[in-house]
DNA sequence: ACGCCTGTTGCACACAATGCAACGACTAGT
DNA sequence: ACTAGTCGTTGCATTGTGTGCAACAGGCGT
């Protein structure tokens, strides 16, 4: 809608590839180096970027603290986060909170498992949508049209073997997960990793978050770790409940 | 310099703050309620912004995924993650990796402590300035007139009585970690809390990075922290001769 | 049904962003 | 050492683009 801003945001998923000079960055969005310049000048005023010594543009160091900011105004992971921890606790697992925004599934918390083999993945990181257990969860609960039409556009990696082909079976998935009110995941992302989740509600029943247990196949076998699933399921309702409770808006 | 980018850049820190809606907007960036939904439009476009179920905006996801591949870019803390890994294996205490950048200090990794009483820290999160033990170490290393500049600007909050309680203080402190080569925050944080650091330097010998390991008073006693300095000032050692020999531009 | 509040759209005007060209700093090549 | 080339930077005229206004639409409460 504003082409100047448009052209200026234009630039942080370009820096987020990697640094960047000016010449490069002017190419890449189609102006004039000047235009570019002034553009850069102004994001590095608001601490979005910053110019390393070599003179090369690179994202900036506000960035981190806006998204940290951001992630910590969440309501449910504020509730769900001592939760979480007294479930890892219990089990010993990794444990992963997740939301559904924009097309986007992405973590928002997590608790390291306690053993010595641990899974790979980090907050803020766009979750594996076609495969992740917490991804079904809250896929699971859209309106069908939307479901549908998200299910149509995704690409579906085949990670594994055992990975979701497509779209058909996406949705076959999601409407087993929808029914049963929990959802899995069987190294269909990595071929030894196995998760389960549950889904938390608000109020009005719709999914908000999901949560996950996750865990390696030499830790636990996927026997083992789905007598977790009760566990887990109270857990998430346990949240449920007190994020429904939760008076609409908080502080200022 | 821009100052459409300019204004659209302002919203993001207001929105850190908590959720706004369009005429909260308009008013506290001072324009008309339709240039404000213009550029709400367009960092909606960009994913930087969330419209929530009550046309509230909040800032977005795309903001986290940013942030995090711009921290996946940076090479000190690629090279550097290995190491703290290791040293927090063989200590057994939460160890944290910093930078500095524009003013501002701040974490850009994080090992947790294997003890069950943890210190609250977040990477992304902006660092207490003037005792943390990294920033003392990252300041130190500035050219005298920027040290003393930034030492002039900053606030000196009284955390603990042990804080360090205004410039003359802080410089001075400085001027010893400098000497020294290594830095400590005996409870000037958190009354309970201790930490143990040294910097991480790059082929110029300039301090590209500050690390430590941090413990509270029920785990160890300060005394016994401090029997670390060695092994921690050997991990940063190995760490820059590792930064050091990297080839300086990796990659596209 | 009415008024009030908030978000949204179309439009004319003015200003602010743009591209150009010229300059300065720096590197490399001969 | 001089030149040719590259890259970042600045001042300026031009116009395109962002702006504020005023009118409209939709929701909510009374």
């Amino acid at each position: 809608m504003s082409q100047t801003v448009d052209r200026a945001l234009s630039i942080l998923p370009l820096l987020a590839q990697g640094p960047a000079d000016l010449g490069q960055v002017a190419e890449r969005l189609g102006v004039h180096k000047s235009t570019a310049l002034r553009l850069l000048r102004t994001l590095h005023e608001h601490g979005l970027v910053y110019r390393q010594e070599d003179q090369r543009y690179r994202l900036g160091a506000r960035l981190f603290a806006l998204a940290q900011e951001a992630v910590e105004n969440l309501d449910v992971r504020e509730i769900a986060h001592s939760h979480l921890v007294a479930l890892n606790e219990q089990c010993g697992h990794t444990v992963h909170l997740a939301v559904y925004e924009e097309n986007e599934v992405l973590y928002i918390d997590k608790v390291e498992s306690r053993y010595p083999v641990r899974m790979y993945s980090r907050i803020g990181k766009p979750v594996a949508i076609t495969v992740a257990a917490v991804a079904k969860l809250l896929l699971a609960d859209l309106p069908e049209p939307e479901r549908r039409a998200i299910a149509e556009r995704l690409d579906y990696p085949m990670y594994t073997s055992r990975s979701l082909p497509n779209a058909g079976a996406f949705l076959k998935e999601l409407a087993v997960v929808r029914e049963q009110g929990w959802a899995t995941d069987l190294g269909g992302h990595e071929e030894s990793i196995n998760c389960v989740g549950a889904p938390i509600r608000g109020a009005d029943g719709r999914v908000v978050a999901a949560m996950s247990v996750s865990a390696p196949n030499v830790v636990v076998t996927a026997e083992e770790l789905l007598t977790l699933l009760p566990l887990v399921r109270r857990t998430a309702d346990t949240i449920s409940r007190e994020y429904s409770g939760t008076t609409p808006t908080k502080k200022a």
